[in-house]
DNA sequence: GTACTGTTGAAACGAACGTTTTATTGAATC
DNA sequence: GATTCAATAAAACGTTCGTTTCAACAGTAC
């Protein structure tokens, strides 16, 4: 439990928002979660949008980094291990804690959410990301058309964004016949999927038949 | 445009709703799109969660009927017939007249939104449907473990949320190099990839390295 | 014409919202 | 010890929300 009101707000605005949704989160209930003033989220931060701006990126950026650190680490990577340096550091901060699950709604819903909500640096850093790995993935797969690999990059984090923004969901359909309680197992599922489809042949050729 | 009120309720609604988010849609500024009274969602609808329900339900429920229809329509279907039953309705749904890309950010965020928004009929829906192909791909990947097919199913989900949910980020993204204007194109690319990625191999052994 | 039923129109209700203002605190600086 | 300033507290700001109320207006049956 943080002494510091700045990340108490930060910290429970990070659990609301992810439960209930940031529109159906009001700055009242926010405050008196996180036992700091109301005032204090205008203090600290200029607005509620501007709070929205610092839940992401606070999420978003460690993450981001250290996707980059492990993909320029591997030297001629394989498709899986590009995977595995795309998904690992977003699996890891998502089941790493308490605040697990809210960090996973957080990151799942992030892709679509309407409007403006992640507009500015949250936004840059995810094209970046995109941008990276997409290179990354071309030159291990110098045969696959470039708008092939931009679908199936695409198709990865849908993948990665249900996979976290659809927790209750899945396990309630599943009926404890999966679980969220193994990080490397999910990953393993993850790749092992993305893995294949990337490496799909027969994009032009129809699959259907 | 529809004379009926009812139905530009429900025209409307689902605009906007897929737009700027349910929260941030006030019945004012709906009423107003819709040129109808303010009075008449309570009217004709009970509350506006109610609305939200009758806009989901009234789209969800023919695509799932026609999945069911198409996947009924195979005798012992092969993955790739069993991923084009089960988007080609979603998709022809999104890409057919000018309201697609609304039927498509709601079916997109159908399933990572908070809370109860999709409780009752809707969930129920979901997770028919979800049952039925699951049995479908079992049957037509014997040697998959159960769990391993649960995971991949939800992973073929995910790519067609995101595909739906996040368009707008993915043409940012592509800067012009794939378009969502051809449903074939996008349905083989889908089915390619997924068709791949649930009958991947190796599910016990690690694909990262 | 009159009564009845389903629908629309305009106005108002109380509650909750994000934000701002004004005071008050508590410790560091000189 | 007075001053200063970032931080917190309490109250109020004006606005907007979902919902309700009640009157007006269609049609149709008798």
């Amino acid at each position: 439990m943080p002494t510091d009101t700045k990340e108490r707000i930060l910290d429970s605005a990070e659990l609301l928002f992810s439960s209930q949704g940031i529109a159906n989160t009001s700055l009242r209930s926010l405050t008196e979660h996180a036992q700091v003033n109301l005032a204090a989220v205008n203090y600290h931060f200029q607005s509620k949008d501007a709070l929205v701006q610092a839940v992401l990126f606070r999420r978003v950026n460690p993450i981001n980094q250290r996707r980059m650190e492990l993909l320029t680490a591997l030297g001629q990577p394989s498709i899986g291990q590009i995977l595995d340096a795309f998904y690992r550091p977003a699996v890891e901060a998502v089941l790493a804690g308490p605040e697990g699950r809210a960090v996973a709604r957080l990151i799942g819903r992030l892709y679509s959410e309407p409007g403006d909500l992640l507009a500015g640096q949250v936004r840059a850093l995810m094209a970046d990301t995109f941008r990276t790995f997409a290179e990354s993935i071309q030159r291990a797969l110098p045969g696959v058309p470039q708008a092939t690999i931009i679908w199936r990059l695409h198709f990865c984090i849908g993948i990665m964004a249900h996979t976290f923004g659809a927790m209750e969901l899945i396990e309630g359909m599943a009926r404890g016949r999966i679980a969220y309680d193994d990080p490397e197992a999910i990953l393993r599922q993850m790749i092992t999927f993305a893995s294949a489809g990337l490496r799909a042949e027969g994009e032009s050729t129809c699959a259907a038949s």
